[in-house]
RNA sequence: GGCCCGUUGGUCAAUCGGUUAAGACGCCUCCCUUUCACGGAGGAAUGAGGGGUUCGAUUCCCCUACGGGCUACCA
């Protein structure tokens, strides 16, 4: 097999949580990259001094790693296109910077905050509200455009702070193709004069993400839609840098929008209805506020990256689970939609349901072990190696099992005793003070055999089994939910079902 | 405001000019089960509007409406 030339890359910044829009992102990366044997690649976009979070890079890379697309190239794992943090990149930018200076096709901007929104205020009127940086003005303002060259190397030489613009043409038509809208044409007078290096030296996302991918070989760039009106600023740099024949191929993502009205899905829409919107827990250092994900609501890493990769795409078949090895066969490009997608969780919590009831009680059994352990109920493997089985169909979340577990390994505590009273008399309780005696004396302790007796013991006391299997549930278990009784009263054995049907029988006497 | 992207049931969506317009989630009814769930059988529910093109438009084109994104020395 000859080694495949496909690279592509994941380039979250280290601002937070990382949300699902994110994850997909980088889910669609890593079946891009897996299906044509190429290689899926991380970069931290750590430009932005202001919003950096420490923490954040490693909990991006522990959650690709719990979501099972770990990068095979990052700053953990370093290949030959390193380093993978732009801000440790910064001195690639500068050259670049200088080169688009000294070609004419950027310059520097002496303006400061305060004159750039004078700008903008002397501007603005009712059909133009946010006016832009652009060859209508720049002539007016402080750049190395309008200033002289003695006055710019002056300024340059005292240090003052400046950043440096793209040098946008006036009137021209850039194309751009796109792998999921076709061609996609803008205007330059539309897009100002971005900023390409900051006054602090780092790039911004414009310069960085054209030099980087240029350097990193990327080939195909996947990116949320959001990026699209700024797409001609990095077609323009790609040529500009002499670049353009290894302009890799664009692929604008449609948006994950909130369940109800109306916008892009956000961390707040989450606390809000109710759902995760990070993929996994994210505390933040400063306010220690912490963010619930999906993986401590009890989604399986399975489940959560199959209904991601439902979300915007399809195989076309009608299917709707697969794992990530069917997703990597079955991804193409021009499967993934245009429009964006309504996030459901109520359709989230079907594909982890699904996912449980299709997983090997070998897959299961540790993460319900863990879960059982944060509720104080220590299980063996053993006894959960049968009794996983007989309750995983009723676990949406893998959190469900404390409730459909607890009942082997405790007594219940809460008894819904108003589910028997109404219809509890003197008869009944006979029938249990009798069936408990019978119980102690079984020597057969098996299922079929509990199941016998209670119904022999029913048939004599004349009264349908059915009538009794409630009361029955409700002593063993607490409520109304869970498999057979009488596979209940099996599992937790004699001592504990005679224990428990006697508690409730004194329970009801009162 | 401007530019760009989008628009099939409540939601996710199939259809690549001709179908009784799939399927899934959710909802409802029934069966199984005198628990809950699973499973099974049904049901309600969809092409934003208007023009074209065509023998024929959900499908192609245009306009309108609506939704979204961008319009920062944030990504």
């Amino acid at each position: 097999m000859t080694a495949s030339t496909t690279r592509v890359r994941f380039a979250p910044s280290p601002t937070g949580g990382l949300h699902l829009g994110g994850v997909r992102t980088a889910l669609f990366n890593y079946l891009f990259a897996k299906k044509n044997n190429g290689t899926f690649i991380l970069r931290i976009e750590d430009t932005d001094q202001g919003r950096f979070v420490p923490g954040a890079e490693q909990y991006i890379l522990d959650c690709l790693e719990w979501c099972g697309i770990s990068p095979d190239e990052g700053p953990h794992k370093e290949g030959a296109y390193g380093p993978y943090r732009q801000s440790e990149r910064k001195s690639s930018y500068k050259k670049y910077a200088e080169q688009l200076i000294n070609q004419g096709h950027a310059y520097y901007a002496f303006d400061t905050p305060e004159e750039l929104e004078k700008m903008r205020e002397a501007f603005r009127t009712e059909s133009n509200p946010s006016p832009q940086y652009d060859s209508k003005v720049r002539l007016g303002m402080n750049n190395s455009l309008s200033l002289s060259k003695e006055k710019v190397n002056e300024l340059l030489e005292q240090g003052t702070p400046h950043v440096v613009r793209i040098n946008m043409p006036a009137s021209t038509e850039i194309t751009l193709h796109d792998m999921i809208r076709g061609e996609i044409v803008f205007n330059t007078d539309q897009v100002d004069d971005k900023v390409l290096l900051k006054a602090d030296g780092m790039p911004t996302y414009h310069l960085a993400v054209v030099v980087d991918d240029h350097e990193m070989k990327i080939t195909q760039a996947f990116r949320g839609e959001e990026w699209l009106p700024s797409a001609p600023v990095h077609v323009l740099l790609w040529d500009y840098l002499g670049w353009k024949n290894q302009m890799p191929e664009w692929a604008h993502l449609p948006l994950i929008l909130k369940p109800d009205g109306q916008g892009k899905l956000s961390k707040r829409d989450g606390d809000r209805l109710g759902f995760p919107v990070f993929a996994m827990d994210w505390q933040d250092p400063k306010s220690n506020e912490l963010t619930k994900g999906f993986k401590e609501m009890g989604f399986l890493p399975e489940a959560f990256v199959n209904m991601l990769a439902m979300l915007g795409w399809n195989d076309g078949t009608g299917e709707e689970i697969f794992s990530l090895e069917q997703l990597i066969e079955r991804f193409s490009i021009d499967r993934i939609h245009k429009g964006g997608a309504k996030f459901d969780f109520e359709k989230a919590k079907w594909f982890n349901q699904e996912w449980i009831k299709r997983s090997e009680t070998t897959r299961l059994l540790p993460l319900v072990q863990e879960i059982l352990v944060k509720n104080n109920i220590h299980a063996s493997e053993e006894a959960l190696t049968d009794i996983i089985p007989m309750v995983k169909e009723r676990c949406q979340l893998l959190n469900d099992f404390v409730q459909q577990v607890a009942y082997f390994f405790h007594d219940p505590v809460e008894i819904d005793l108003a589910s028997v009273q109404p219809k509890w008399d003197e008869k009944k309780h006979a029938f249990f003070e009798g069936w408990k005696t019978t119980l102690n004396h079984l020597e057969a302790w098996d299922a079929a055999a509990i199941e016998n007796t209670f119904k022999e013991a029913a048939g004599i006391a004349q009264i349908k089994p059915g009538e009794l299997q409630l009361p029955l549930r409700i002593m063993l278990v607490g409520a109304k939910f869970g498999p057979t009784v009488f596979d209940i009263a099996f599992r937790i054995g004699k001592e504990a079902t005679t224990r428990r049907i006697g508690h409730c029988l004194t329970l009801l006497a009162q």
